[in-house]
RNA sequence: GGUCCCGUAGCUCAGCCGGAUAGAGCAGCCGCCUUCUAAGCGGCAGGUCGCAGGUUCGAAUCCUGCCGGGAUCGCCA
């Protein structure tokens, strides 16, 4: 900002050419402690358009720089880099802005009230949620807290996928259980049947409704009440697991709504996007590479989705008439774009990894190139059991639930561990490290940041009991009394704070707000241990009360930043952690 | 074979819309608890940022091509 003043002072001044267009120029923590508060590269960026040596911009601005009372020194630094460095009275009042914007600190209109729709989780409603289904989750749950923070106005959706084949075999599975639960030996569960123990309560709740009036009828005269029954309850048990995670959605969208009734949009939107030339009979080349022994050259109803940048057209219908996944997915986004959303996002799997195209060109096709949509994967969760790798699987039954886990190590960790790695990467999950050695969670080092701010505010009553974190003692404190260095970095992390908010939610990376609570957190504990060797740095000073009220208010702000950032995360903040 | 993701310290990973001497945790070594929570802190050691080109004043970061690992490729969702 300052920078940016100085150079368009610089312009009217005709030290630089007036045309120049300010663009690429950053100012940024520095990496080295060398370099000042901020470094900024605008001399070397703006040299070749200015046809000026960078070092010559950088001196210019050099001198403009210095007459800021709030900059103490300006150097200029290898090539041309600025580094400036803040008085500490910069410093001193930041806390004092932070305290000011209270909980809504980092908060800022990015989203201006544009409504996004995020879509998370999605799984199958065929079962409970396994560790797997964990990741997306919480990656969508807080990119949705964090775009909520920074001024969207966020519609937390999750897709029922209640309209393919597996629902059906959930509902055949289910009656298997039922006519167990009315003393049938119903033996062992037949290949392709989910096998679960979760469906006997679906088979007794059906017992104590139906009675055996369901028994020995031909299937199509139980399948879709059963079938509506078992997915009811699959979806309780999955809301269920999601409020264990401490997630809520907003809304619950059925694909089979999309073709019930007396309206089927799907072939709606099909026939739409065939006036507009985007759907059309033709032929698919086959997948190169492994040959596929049931290919079959047929024409077919494609989407044209080469036509947005995708590989291959896409199949609507399957060979049996029936429409394939992506047919009622268009529909469904269709109906995204039309209820309002212009931005769409999308968390899956990485198992997904092909779809993100057809998912772009399905979007731009029904919005007519206006909608947005980002699809975000999150790599596979390697589980791993006693340093084993452990194979789930839900088929065969053998599948560790969000519930086990969370009745385990607790909801903090499990998010905070899903938050902890990009979500391009692979996460090990190894369930013996996380319930064992949760000290090693990064999770409990940020928390104790937390819980030791406070217990200084408990600590201090005894001393100067009227010095409470909401106290005018606290609030009206001398910040010029904040002369340590240990106590100025802990302001500059603080600082930084609505910046990495804003970069976490323009990136759409909730993860990064996970690094830099761990840094926050790191601060606060090397200036608590310098104070275990050096007294004098302790924030309560028995024999100085201003000093004391000075450091109070640090360290109020500092837990209020990480309370802020970790429910962002929705990760509890505690008072303690004893 | 196509597409997407990944490759950074012994291990697990940050950093990536270009910026200065590449960071953290764990493991290893040396220190710090009569003292605000040691679930903590400080220090040492550890790197040809997969390889090779290219763009640039400047590349871990951008582009191209390889190599390695993972995911996925009509009639599963």
């Amino acid at each position: 900002m300052r920078i940016v003043a100085a150079l368009e002072a610089l312009k009217s001044e005709g030290k630089l050419p007036a045309d120049l267009t300010l663009v690429g120029i950053e100012a940024a923590p520095p990496r080295g402690p060398n370099h000042g508060d901020v470094a900024s590269n605008a001399a070397m960026v703006l040299a070749k358009s200015a046809r000026m040596k960078p070092r010559d911009i950088a001196e210019a601005l050099t001198d403009k720089l210095r007459s800021d009372p709030e900059i103490a020194r300006v150097e200029v630094a290898g090539p041309g880099f600025l580094n400036i460095t803040f008085v500490p009275a910069f410093w001193q009042q930041a806390v004092a802005r932070i305290r000011t914007a209270g909980v809504d600190y980092g908060r800022t209109d990015l989203g201006r009230g544009e409504r996004v729709n995020v879509e998370y989780v999605s799984a199958n409603p065929t079962g409970p949620m396994h560790v797997g289904h964990c990741r997306g989750a919480v990656v969508g749950d807080t990119l949705a807290n964090l775009l909520a923070f920074v001024g969207y106005d966020v519609t937390r959706e999750y897709y029922i996928n209640d309209a393919g084949g597996q629902v059906d075999m959930l509902a055949r599975s289910a009656y298997l259980r039922y006519r167990e639960a009315l003393g049938e030996d119903i033996g062992v569960i037949p290949d392709g049947f989910y096998p679960g123990d979760y469906l006997k309560p679906v088979g007794t709740a059906l017992a104590e409704k139906y009675g055996p009036s369901l028994l020995g009828k031909p299937e199509v005269d139980w399948l879709g009440q059963v079938r509506i029954f078992a997915l009811d309850m699959m979806m309780s048990l999955i809301r269920d697991d999601l409020a264990q995670l401490g997630i809520a959605h907003d809304v619950f969208f059925s694909e089979r709504s999309l073709m019930a009734g007396n309206r089927d949009i799907v072939a709606e939107t099909i026939a739409t996007l065939r006036d507009e030339g985007h759907v059309y009979q033709g032929r698919l080349e086959p997948p190169k590479g492994e040959v596929n022994p049931d290919w079959e050259d047929r024409e077919q109803t494609l989407f044209r989705s080469t036509a947005f940048g995708d590989d291959a057209d896409r199949a609507l219908l399957k060979s049996d008439g029936t429409y394939t996944y992506f047919a009622p997915d268009i529909a469904y986004h269709k109906t995204k774009w039309e209820r309002g959303f212009k931005h769409i996002i999308d968390v899956v799997g990485a198992d997904h990894a092909g779809y993100k195209k057809r998912l772009q060109a399905a979007v731009a096709a029904v919005s007519g190139g206006k909608g947005k949509i980002d699809v975000i994967f999150c790599q596979l969760v390697k589980l791993f059991k006693d340093g084993q790798p452990f194979k789930m699987s839900k088929r065969a039954g053998t599948f560790i639930t969000v519930r086990d886990v969370v009745d385990e190590v607790g909801r903090d960790p499990v998010r905070f561990m899903m938050l902890y790695r990009k979500n391009d990467s692979p996460l090990d999950f190894d369930l013996a490290k996380v319930i064992e050695q949760s000290k090693e969670n990064p999770v409990f080092y940020v928390q104790m940041a937390h819980a030791r701010a406070k217990s200084v505010f408990r600590n201090v009553a005894e001393v100067f009991p009227d010095l409470t974190e909401t106290s005018r003692g606290v609030i009206d404190a001398d910040l010029t009394l904040l002369t340590d260095a240990g106590e100025l970095d802990m302001v500059k992390k603080l600082a930084f704070f609505p910046e990495l908010i804003e970069g976490a939610a323009r990136a759409h990376e909730p993860h990064r707000i996970a690094f830099y609570l761990y840094e926050v957190a790191s601060s606060f504990h090397g200036h608590w241990a310098r104070g275990n060797e050096t007294p004098q740095l302790r924030y309560i000073q028995a024999d100085n009360k201003a000093i004391t009220a000075a450091r109070l208010a640090l360290v109020a702000v500092h837990a209020q930043v990480l309370a802020t950032g970790l429910a962002i995360l929705g990760v509890g903040a505690p008072q303690e952690l004893r």
